[in-house]
DNA sequence: GTCATGAGCAACCTCTTAGTTGCATGTAAC
DNA sequence: GTTACATGCAACTAAGAGGTTGCTCATGAC
C-alpha cells in the first residue's frame, strides 16, 4: 500500500488506492447494519440473541451483518460464557470518523479549487 | 420482535430510519465509484467518454456507476451538445459531509456515555 | 443428569450488482 | 450527406449479498 501515511495525497489516486475506504462505506450501506451499529452504540455491548430481539431477522442473518462489520473493523465480539458480546471497536470507530471527515475535507478542497478554477475564467 | 410497528420515532431509531442514509454509503462503497467522485472532484466536469478512458471498463459500466451516484445525489449531469457532462454536485456533497460529521458525533457521543457508564462501576 | 439457551456451520435460495455485448440514435464535423 | 463521435437502451451473464432452514455443539440453570 502507498497510501494511509501522513500525506494524503489525492492527486490521481488510481480504483485500488481506494479499496481501502469502500469497505467501511459498504459495512456503512445497510440500513439493518446501521441499526445494528447504533444499538451497540447506545445499548453497550449486546450478545446476538439480543440483537436478533431487536429485528424481523433470524439469528443466522445478525451474525451475518456482525460479521460484515467486523471484517470493516467496525464491531468486535468477545467470548463470555456461552454468549458472544459484541460491541462497537470504539478506536476503530473514531478512526473512521477521522477517515470521513478526511474523504470529505478532500472532496471539499478540490471542490473548492475547482470552483476557483473555473471562476478565474478558465 | 416488538420492533418494526412502530412510528417514525427519533432517537432509538428502527432500521427504516437508516434507510435514507444508507444509499449514501452505498454509492461511496466501491472503489470505481470513489475513483469516479474523485476524479469529478478533481478534475472537473467530465463526459462519459473522457471518465471511461480512466477506467479499464466498458462505458455502459462506466454510466450505470454514474446513475448510481446521481441515485444517492452525489453527482449529476448536463447535456450538453452531444455530451453529457458529469459533475459532482457541491450542494449535496456538503451535505453529504455533513451527515457523515452528525453521525459520526453521534456515534462519539453515544461511546463516551456508554464508556461513562461502564467505568461508572455499572 | 436433563433441559433450555446461545451460538457455529453448511447448504440452499433469491434478488441485486457489476459488468458485458449488440444495436439504435442524436449531434458535430467536413 | 457521410462519417465519426458520444450516448442511450435492452438483454444477458456471473458473482455476491441478504436471508432462510436444519442440524450440531457448548454452556448455564435446575
Amino acid at each position: 500500500m502507498t497510501r494511509a501515511t501522513a500525506g494524503p495525497r489525492p492527486g490521481r489516486s488510481s480504483p485500488a488506492a481506494f479499496a481501502h475506504v469502500a469497505p467501511v462505506f459498504t459495512a456503512l450501506g445497510d440500513p439493518t447494519r446501521l441499526h445494528l451499529v447504533s444499538r451497540l452504540c447506545h445499548e453497550g455491548p449486546l450478545s446476538i440473541a439480543r440483537l436478533t430481539d431487536g429485528t424481523p431477522l433470524t439469528r443466522q442473518a445478525v451474525t451475518k451483518h456482525l460479521q460484515v462489520l467486523e471484517g470493516a473493523g467496525l464491531a468486535a465480539a468477545v467470548r463470555e460464557g456461552r454468549e458472544q458480546r459484541w460491541r462497537v471497536d470504539a478506536r476503530r470507530m473514531a478512526e473512521t470518523r477521522r477517515l470521513l471527515e478526511r474523504i470529505s475535507a478532500q472532496w471539499d478542497g478540490a471542490l473548492a479549487r475547482l470552483a476557483a478554477f473555473v471562476e478565474s475564467g478558465r
